[in-house]
DNA sequence: ATAAATATTCCTCATTGTGTAACAGGAGTT
DNA sequence: AACTCCTGTTACACAATGAGGAATATTTAT
């Protein structure tokens, strides 16, 4: 498993293709000249770029303005569907949020990071600026932990290795070996917890999804403000709650 | 506005690096050679193609399969979240589908095509293939039918011109005078009747979202087994139910 | 009406992607 | 074990192609 930074020949303008995309995502709409200022490109090498991609039909071009297009939503969802993880867990995420009425996930990784299937809100549910497709460093938060538990030492030293552990917040576990000590304690009481580790204020639980009781497929966690998150709720009934849908995705997981 | 079927100077990488990820999607996966022949590339094209879009982390490699990656839904699903249209009907949605029993869809015109946003299925919801990201035919659909009744007609004509009137049953409208007539009535009644022009058997009733009574944004759709699917529930009940919905909708987009 | 932004087109040269062909590694067969 | 027949990967050299500068249109603002 080869893991260098860069390909052996790359293709730059597949790369930079991605990275007007990227632009137009971050820029959250953008004209030619901002492209291309944003990127250090040409203006014309932009407008070449843009204008291929707006006949492919990957971005649209409202006035001036070009935007990132829905067809990126086609192979976003096929990506998504593919993995059968998300069709079997949805009903059970969605379950959860009713009973529970707060945010409830669904997170698998992917390389080295955590990426959302799937988010549910329940009645009391906090608002929260993360959603579906977005990717999220492992180690600070309760899903991310909850997965990294259940991996190779190995594996889970070549994730830092590639990422890091920056902070978000003043409890975000940064340094490795309390990170290593957080894994092994989740993975002995089955569950994880985020302390304040991702954002100030919120509170979470997660519970690893495990194939045949050995490999981790991805983790669901709920997530609230820390005064609703404490105590018996926090430490036993959300735990419980999580595992017993955990246990119907895992049975069906096997099964298929 | 220009309709030149390719760009004036089309990047032609950034083209084959969406053929390649498209065949992926195809091919449900795929190894390297497959993908070559499938687009007639060298393999070591194709190798190179993957390798990057592999370190950008836009395709995933399994043992020697490669993947669309779910770096696309990140993308995919912030074009989504920009449509305001998606946050405010998606609550709207998921009632109907409650109440109705049925499968309940929201979708958008794209590029003279329409695109799903979301699917919710109610408890006695058939099985369906289709799903978020997917493309249709307008004039196959109960929502297509339902969007382009309030589409200028000019606007329409460019659409057909583009994409041609394709059958896929029986029951597809493929001729431009009666898809005209058809826009016609759609626009008196307020909503739109799918016959069984998209799949044998199954049976829909759209209605538009309009923003200021005058732009199309979207439609809303229930579909059915034509069994349950006839008489009053088809053409009275469901249309009234969706329009409040729609208004609804409508509501929260002007103001907004 | 003029100015100041854009976007778009034109054109040239060096870069970059391409295909051919050779190489390596694994699975299956005799 | 040696062989074949698949893969994926690397090397290389030629030609196509994307990049950037500058000129031109087009829109928007003053």
């Amino acid at each position: 498993m080869s893991q260098a930074k860069e390909a052996k020949h790359p293709i730059k303008s597949s790369r930079t293709t991605f990275r007007i995309v990227e632009a137009l995502k971050e820029l959250d709409g953008a004209g030619i000249t901002e492209v291309a200022n944003h990127l250090n490109l040409s203006k014309s090498s932009v407008h070449n770029y843009l204008d291929t991609l707006r006949h492919e039909g990957y971005v649209m071009k409202h006035g001036q303005q070009y935007h990132v297009g829905l067809k990126f939503l086609e192979l976003g969802a096929y990506a998504r569907r593919r993995r059968k993880l998300f069709e079997i867990s949805k009903p059970e995420v969605e379950r959860l949020a009713d009973e529970t009425g707060e945010v409830v996930n669904l997170l698998v990784e992917e390389q080295g990071k955590g990426i959302y299937l799937c988010r549910e809100k329940g009645t009391k549910a906090v608002k929260l600026d993360t959603s579906t497709g977005m990717f999220v460093h492992l180690h600070q938060t309760a899903f991310g932990k909850a997965i990294m538990a259940y991996m190779d030492r190995e594996q889970v030293e070549s994730i830092i290795d590639r990422h890091g552990l920056p902070a978000r917040t003043d409890n975000t576990i940064t340094d490795r070996k309390e990170l290593f000590e957080e894994l092994n304690r989740i993975h002995e009481q089955g569950y994880a917890l985020d302390m304040e580790e991702y954002l100030d204020g919120l509170q979470g639980v997660a519970v690893p999804i495990l194939n045949n009781g050995t490999t981790v497929e991805g983790a669901i966690s709920i997530a609230g403000p820390s005064c609703r998150m404490r105590g018996e709720r926090l430490e036993e009934t959300l735990p419980r709650k999580i595992q017993n849908a955990v246990n119907v995705i895992e049975l069906n997981i096997t099964h298929s």
